[in-house]
DNA sequence: ATGGTAGCGTAGCTA
């Protein structure tokens, strides 16, 4: 089973360029964020008739906004939500075997690396906290689940093209790091693209829009992540980062997405 | 140090 995740930042705008990645991948499952578009504008039709029929899709108007899309039969869909809020962040859906799937759109943070001076931060501070009580709370490891999205945090050295100069920058802070390794071990979570690619390597899935040439510069950050738990650890057989995708045209999102293989 | 781009929706927020 194949399963892509992606921040496609607006589903609406880039049709094309998701079904693109529909007819070059072929994922079974795809889960995308920032779908920026309430449900009823959603387009469900061309991914219908290309075979994804089951959907579990959960918008707003012009941010945020998570979906599912599946070859497969979707049970149990549900939707989650975090810090007191109605944002479209987070939702689940089971497919045949058991399988839950976890789609996840963390806050981005804003700017300014304090809580105290920044609600952006603070907020996303506090979606980690919860999450990090939720999980054990409503979940056992036993249960095979995939956690995917853009969690906008990118954990290790390296995940950014400079550490040190990372180090005082939203999505790399020892704050943020430290929560979402916390919340890695909640159910002992496995980070599926590092089964592939060594920490020591660099691999990135986001190249920001403000550089005048992103591919020259080169400076990404991994913040889209693919987690499974430990009973689908021994199914993982690829991962791949779709970097390409960075540059397709016309318009190409700043997030690429990340396909997963799980062996049957 | 600063400013740089993009999407939604048509001003200003979010990233």
């Amino acid at each position: 089973m194949r399963i892509a995740t992606w921040n496609i930042n607006s589903v609406r705008l880039r049709l094309d360029l998701l079904l693109r990645l529909i007819d070059e991948a072929r994922p079974d499952v795809i889960c995308l964020q920032e779908t920026k578009t309430i449900d009823d504008c959603f387009p469900r039709g061309p991914l219908a008739e290309r075979g994804y029929v089951h959907a579990h899709i959960h918008g707003m108007k012009g941010y945020n906004g998570v979906a599912i899309l599946s070859r497969l039969p979707l049970a149990a869909p549900a939707v989650h939500h975090w810090c007191d809020r109605q944002d479209c962040r987070h939702i689940s859906a089971a497919l045949p075997g058991g399988i839950e799937v976890h789609n996840i759109y963390l806050p981005s943070g804003g700017d300014i690396p304090d809580p105290e001076q920044n609600e952006k931060f603070a907020h996303k501070l506090r979606f980690l906290d919860e999450m990090i009580a939720w999980w054990p709370a409503n979940r056992s490891a036993d249960r095979p689940m995939v956690l995917v999205g853009d969690l906008n945090i990118a954990p290790l050295e390296h995940d950014v093209w400079s550490h040190k100069q990372m180090l005082g920058v939203v999505s790399h802070t020892p704050v943020e790091v430290e929560k979402l390794t916390a919340l890695g071990s909640t159910l002992g979570w496995v980070d599926a693209m590092r089964r592939f690619v060594p920490d020591d390597l660099k691999l990135y899935t986001w190249w920001s829009y403000r550089a005048r040439d992103w591919a020259a510069a080169d400076r990404g950050r991994r913040l889209d992540h693919v987690w499974v738990t430990p009973p689908l650890a021994p199914a993982l057989s690829g991962c791949l980062v779709a970097r390409e995708a960075r540059g397709w045209e016309p318009k190409p999102s700043d997030h690429v997405p990340v396909i997963v293989d799980l062996a049957p």
